[in-house]
RNA sequence: GCCGAGGUGGCGGAAUUGGUAGACGCGCACGACUCAAAAUCGUGUUCCGUAAGGGGUGAGGGUUCGAUUCCCUCUCUCGGCACCA
């Protein structure tokens, strides 16, 4: 027969698929489900790479086995065609942006088309036509009315080399611009900003009921960045404003020594007036502006601040008066600009608490749950006030420890205070008491108290202790006798530093305290017990917070790290903002019907240094009428962030065609949520979490049936450079699809990618030449199949044939394709050998047909089939033939496998162990020895103990 | 620093509930076919060892008849967040 023509073959079918409208969808087919496969529609720079086959054709394989099982499979696909690449060709090369961009959607159509994926291109959407924009618009006036969007003055992130301004989730860590690369300045403009921070919760709290992996959630999590505390008002002495700070630790509210305000906190310019040091603190603040915003980021170095000599801030827990500093550590834009400083729980305080000589007021103990020593149920729990000794011996360099030989531990020496006794008396007495050491010498605290919960076994009692560590040293080695009591409880022995072991210590909090005596005391930032705090002490953290900010009238709140979405681009190349300026009605929307806003043509796109779009020179059409008024008025001459292009389009898919609506409701309903939406882990903090917002907010609007638009998301896999490295074309390893299809085929680069690696999960694969080479050889030999047709199909094929049916339905149901090929190959190298019948090879085709699905059709056709193998239904598998007469089961002998035997199933136990142990191998191997135990774990294996 | 995901042959990866670690593919070696090569087909391929046997899933410990899988400690890699109060 004659070889496999690739070529040929997908051209023939490519053909008939099309005439046939074979992937057309319908919005309801009787007896089938919905299910809506998604894939970020791409940015038709032009050139479709390998990332976009990832992305496509593998999703295309999940799309197709979702119609041979029976459901009614939507896969649709558009272009993204609004945006800076466009608009930079423009610049560069003299091109217009639409041409520039219609011209590539041209050749990325043909692209996408060679992949034989099952898109239905009736559906294509182009968000920078005005059949797309007129409903972007729509949609942005109802956020509008919403009171969801609003103009305001803010700081901005700008980019000096695109000349445009940026949303934060477009400016890296580092500070540069994702896209350009340039240091990002910040700038006050006025601008458009969507408000998303309402959302936070939501968006936050809704994530909990999705099915995602969690690093996808968790990524929106921190980006969101919520954290629970408390706003808290501090007044300022002689006089009647207030500092509002928050925290999230209320319960440290007894440790503040002083208040920091950000050096553009607006209460300054008040309080400036009052401060004995004016200069000292107004050339601070402009020693602060001139810092880049960068620098204040990553910076991390020293703290700096000033003090306002003569403002103080009254402490609502203790009416204490404290300093008020500005520091450029504390941030204007999150929280309330204006922090409490608790030196003694907070890393950042304790550090500038020391470099300014600041108090440092400890109100928080770290607490201990013994847990090889818990609380006996029953016994009284008795509180005391303990030391907790250590004790050297300056001459030996040695360390002076108990072994507890009952209880199998070694600790220090520790004990409770008595009354009226200070932590040194009781240090030098118990040690004393228990060791008979009779010349101590207090050297210092190792640690303050520290509360620990313990069963003290030799008093039969549960103790909470908050003990002090101390350290002393042996003046010399003078001893009394200790009292028979002591002496039959434990034994004094020296150690060396290195010898005493975690391990074998008693007591929990000893991990702490070996720290502190190792590193020195510095600020404890974790929760526990109160003290000093007056009435609160004792409480735990958890429960103080509340109560503190109760009292002093302070009130929970979240903040979070998260900003609003500022949408106005100065760019030409976007959605024109459908808002007009008049003079007399102020911002106002233009009139639905008078929708879209078209974009102008013009001449020069440059963009301006003075931020303002390119569009403000268009002055035909930037004049117009106030909608409202009907007075003369001006277009908003900024354009939209694509992102907002992006955040609906999966709606508009649904009813890509109509004018009337943005999208019917009822369509909606037919395919809302998207099952499965794949798309670059680059767009987790960016297009998700602004898509989910968007379709949060017409979910209340009620123009979503949903409230959360994706019931499924995956990150996909990146494929590298045969070298390992990201293609680019600088490094010169960049792979284009496009001549791997001309050599090998689609079906094999589609074969061979949905082979690489789980898809899944989000890892790298570098892409193989001779991987590649192995997927064509695997298809070759598919296709030589039919060359190996028998009569009837022998047993050992049938079986692995519905073996692999069962497997590939549960590998393409869990995104496991590469298992998937990986069971084909396998079924295919038996029937190498043995031959199949020809209506079992039509199985085969079936198998085959997601990944393959130009080579499925081929064969399929030559096997018999009349219509396209692409309407069939997925085989049932025969769960018959999975079992088999007899099995193979392995024979452990301590844990090792030493020998199979070949059992009849189903065999009761008691005659596998005879038979097991009648084995030669076996009997070879227990020869001499006791058996101890037999487990035998049917159909698995037999493990014998000797 | 916090949060998350990982670490398995020369390489990509498999092992779905604790049950024969390394499926499948690549590469490599040998063999068949060939004057020869390529292609194809076949055999082998975790490491050490001629073998018997022993070691082995980042390291160390634990639970278990049995651990890549569960628990503890540590380590490294990748991703998110980070002077975020």
């Amino acid at each position: 027969m004659e070889g496999y023509d690739h070529k040929s073959i997908e051209q023939k079918w490519k053909k008939v698929w099309k005439e046939t409208e074979l992937y057309k969808t319908s919005d309801e087919v009787a007896g089938k489900e919905n299910e809506y496969v998604l894939v970020e529609f791409p940015y038709p720079s032009g050139d479709l790479h390998v990332g976009h086959w990832y992305a496509f054709a593998i999703t295309d394989i999940y799309a197709r086995y979702q119609r041979l099982k029976g459901k009614n499979v939507l896969f649709p696909v558009g272009f993204d065609a609004f945006g800076l690449p466009a608009e930079n060709a423009a610049i560069k090369r003299g091109l217009n942006p639409r041409e520039w961009t219609f011209q590539n959607i041209e050749v990325m159509r043909h692209q996408l088309d060679s992949m034989g994926a099952s898109f239905d291109w009736s559906r294509e959407i182009v968000s920078c036509s005005p059949e797309y924009y007129k409903w972007t618009q729509w949609l942005f006036i109802k956020l509008f009315e919403a009171g969801l969007v609003e103009k305001k003055i803010s700081l901005v992130n700008w980019d000096p080399i695109d000349k445009t301004v940026l949303a934060n989730e477009q400016v890296l860590a580092d500070g540069t611009a994702e896209r350009s690369g340039a240091l990002v300045e910040k700038k006050e403009m006025e601008q458009w900003s969507i408000k998303i921070t309402k959302y936070a919760d939501r968006l936050i709290d809704d994530l909990d009921a999705l099915e995602w992996p969690n690093q996808i959630k968790e990524a929106q999590k921190n980006w969101i960045g919520r954290s629970s505390g408390a706003e808290i008002d501090f007044k300022i002495d002689d006089s009647d404003v207030a500092v509002k700070v928050f925290t999230t630790r209320p319960d440290t509210l007894f440790g503040v020594t002083y208040v920091v305000l950000a050096p553009e906190h607006k209460l300054v310019e008040e309080l400036i007036s009052k401060v004995s040091n004016k200069s000292a603190v107004e050339e601070y603040i402009e020693v602060t502006k001139r810092k880049l915003e960068r620098e204040r980021l990553i910076g991390v170095s020293e703290k700096t601040g000033v003090v306002l000599e003569g403002v103080f801030a009254i402490n609502p827990a203790t009416n204490e008066k404290v300093p008020v500093f500005i520091a450029d550590y504390v941030l204007a834009n999150y929280g309330t600009g204006a922090v409490m400083a608790v030196p003694a729980h907070d890393e950042r305080d304790f550090e500038f608490a020391e470099k300014f000589g600041l108090p440092i007021k400890k109100v928080v103990i770290p607490r201990f749950v013994d847990n090889k020593n818990p609380h006996v149920e029953g016994k009284e729990v008795v509180f005391r006030k303990g030391v907790l000794v250590i004790v050297r011996n300056p001459k030996t360099e040695k360390y002076l420890c108990l072994e507890w030989p009952n209880q199998g531990w070694t600790t220090f020496i520790s004990g409770g205070l008595e009354e009226n006794e200070s932590v040194e008396e009781a240090a030098i007495r118990e040690v004393y008491e228990e060791t008979g050491y009779k010349n101590l010498k207090f050297i210092k605290m190792v640690s303050g108290p520290v509360q620990v919960e313990f069963f003290a076994a030799h008093k039969n009692l549960n103790r909470i202790s908050n003990s002090w560590c101390v350290l002393c040293e042996l003046e010399n080695e003078e001893q009394d006798e200790v009292s028979v009591d002591e002496k039959n409880l434990h034994t004094p022995i020296w150690l060396d530093k290195s010898e005493i072991n975690r391990e074998k210590m008693m007591h929990s909090e000893l991990d702490y305290v070996l720290d502190l005596w190792k590193s020195g005391e510095k600020e404890y930032a974790g929760e526990g017990i109160l003290i000093n705090s007056g009435e609160f002490d004792g409480l735990q953290s958890e429960e103080a917070k509340e109560k503190i900010v109760q009292k002093v009238g302070g009130e929970m709140k979240s903040t979070y790290r998260l900003r609003d979405w500022t949408v106005s681009r100065q760019r030409y190349w976007g959605c024109p903002i459908p808002m007009i300026n008049c003079a007399s009605c102020g911002s106002v929307p233009e009139a639905e019907e008078n929708l879209p806003v078209i974009l102008p043509e013009i001449s020069d796109y440059l963009p301006r240094d003075d931020g303002k779009s390119p569009l403000a020179k268009a002055t035909d059409w930037m004049h117009t009428k106030c909608p409202k008024c009907g007075g003369d008025a001006e277009r908003e001459t900024d354009t939209l962030d694509t992102f907002v292009d992006s955040s609906w389009y999966y709606l508009r898919y649904l009813d890509s065609n109509n004018s009337e609506n943005f999208s019917d409701i009822e369509k909606i309903k037919k395919w809302m949520p998207v099952n499965f939406y794949s798309g670059g882990s680059e767009h987790t903090t960016m297009h998700v979490l602004f898509a989910r917002f968007f379709n949060k907010a017409l979910f209340d609007l009620k123009l979503s049936p949903v409230s959360e638009p994706f019931s499924y998301r995956l990150n996909r896999g990146l494929i590298l450079g045969p070298d390992g490295n990201k293609m680019s074309k600088s490094k010169g390893n960049v792979i284009n699809p496009d001549i791997e299809v001309e050599k090998l085929g689609a079906d094999t680069v589609r074969t061979y990618l949905a082979f690489i690696g789980p898809y899944n999960e989000p890892g790298s694969y570098p892409w193989d030449p001779n991987g590649i080479v192995g997927a064509r050889r695997f298809l070759e030999r598919i296709f030589k199949i039919s060359d190996k047709i028998v009569e009837k199909t022998p047993e050992s094929v049938e079986k692995v044939l519905h073996k692999a049916i069962k497997k590939v339905e549960e590998d393409m149901q869990r995104l496991k394709f590469n298992t998937a090929i990986s069971e084909l190959m396998i079924l295919t190298n038996e029937i190498f050998k043995s031959g199949i019948s020809t209506e079992d090879a039509k199985i085969v085709a079936k198998l085959i047909s997601p990944i393959a699905p130009h080579l499925a059709e081929e064969m399929w056709q030559k096997l018999g089939g009349v219509e396209s193998i692409h309407k069939e239904n997925w085989p049932v598998f025969d769960p018959e033939m999975l079992v088999s007469d007899t099995i193979t089961v392995p024979v452990q002998i301590n844990g090792k496998v030493r020998a199979q035997v070949v059992l009849p199933s189903e065999m009761p136990e008691n005659e596998v162990r005879e038979l097991v142990l009648a084995d030669e191998t076996v009997q070879k191997w227990i020869a001499g020895s006791e058996v101890k135990k037999i487990i035998y774990i049917p159909n698995k294996l037999v493990s014998i103990v000797v």
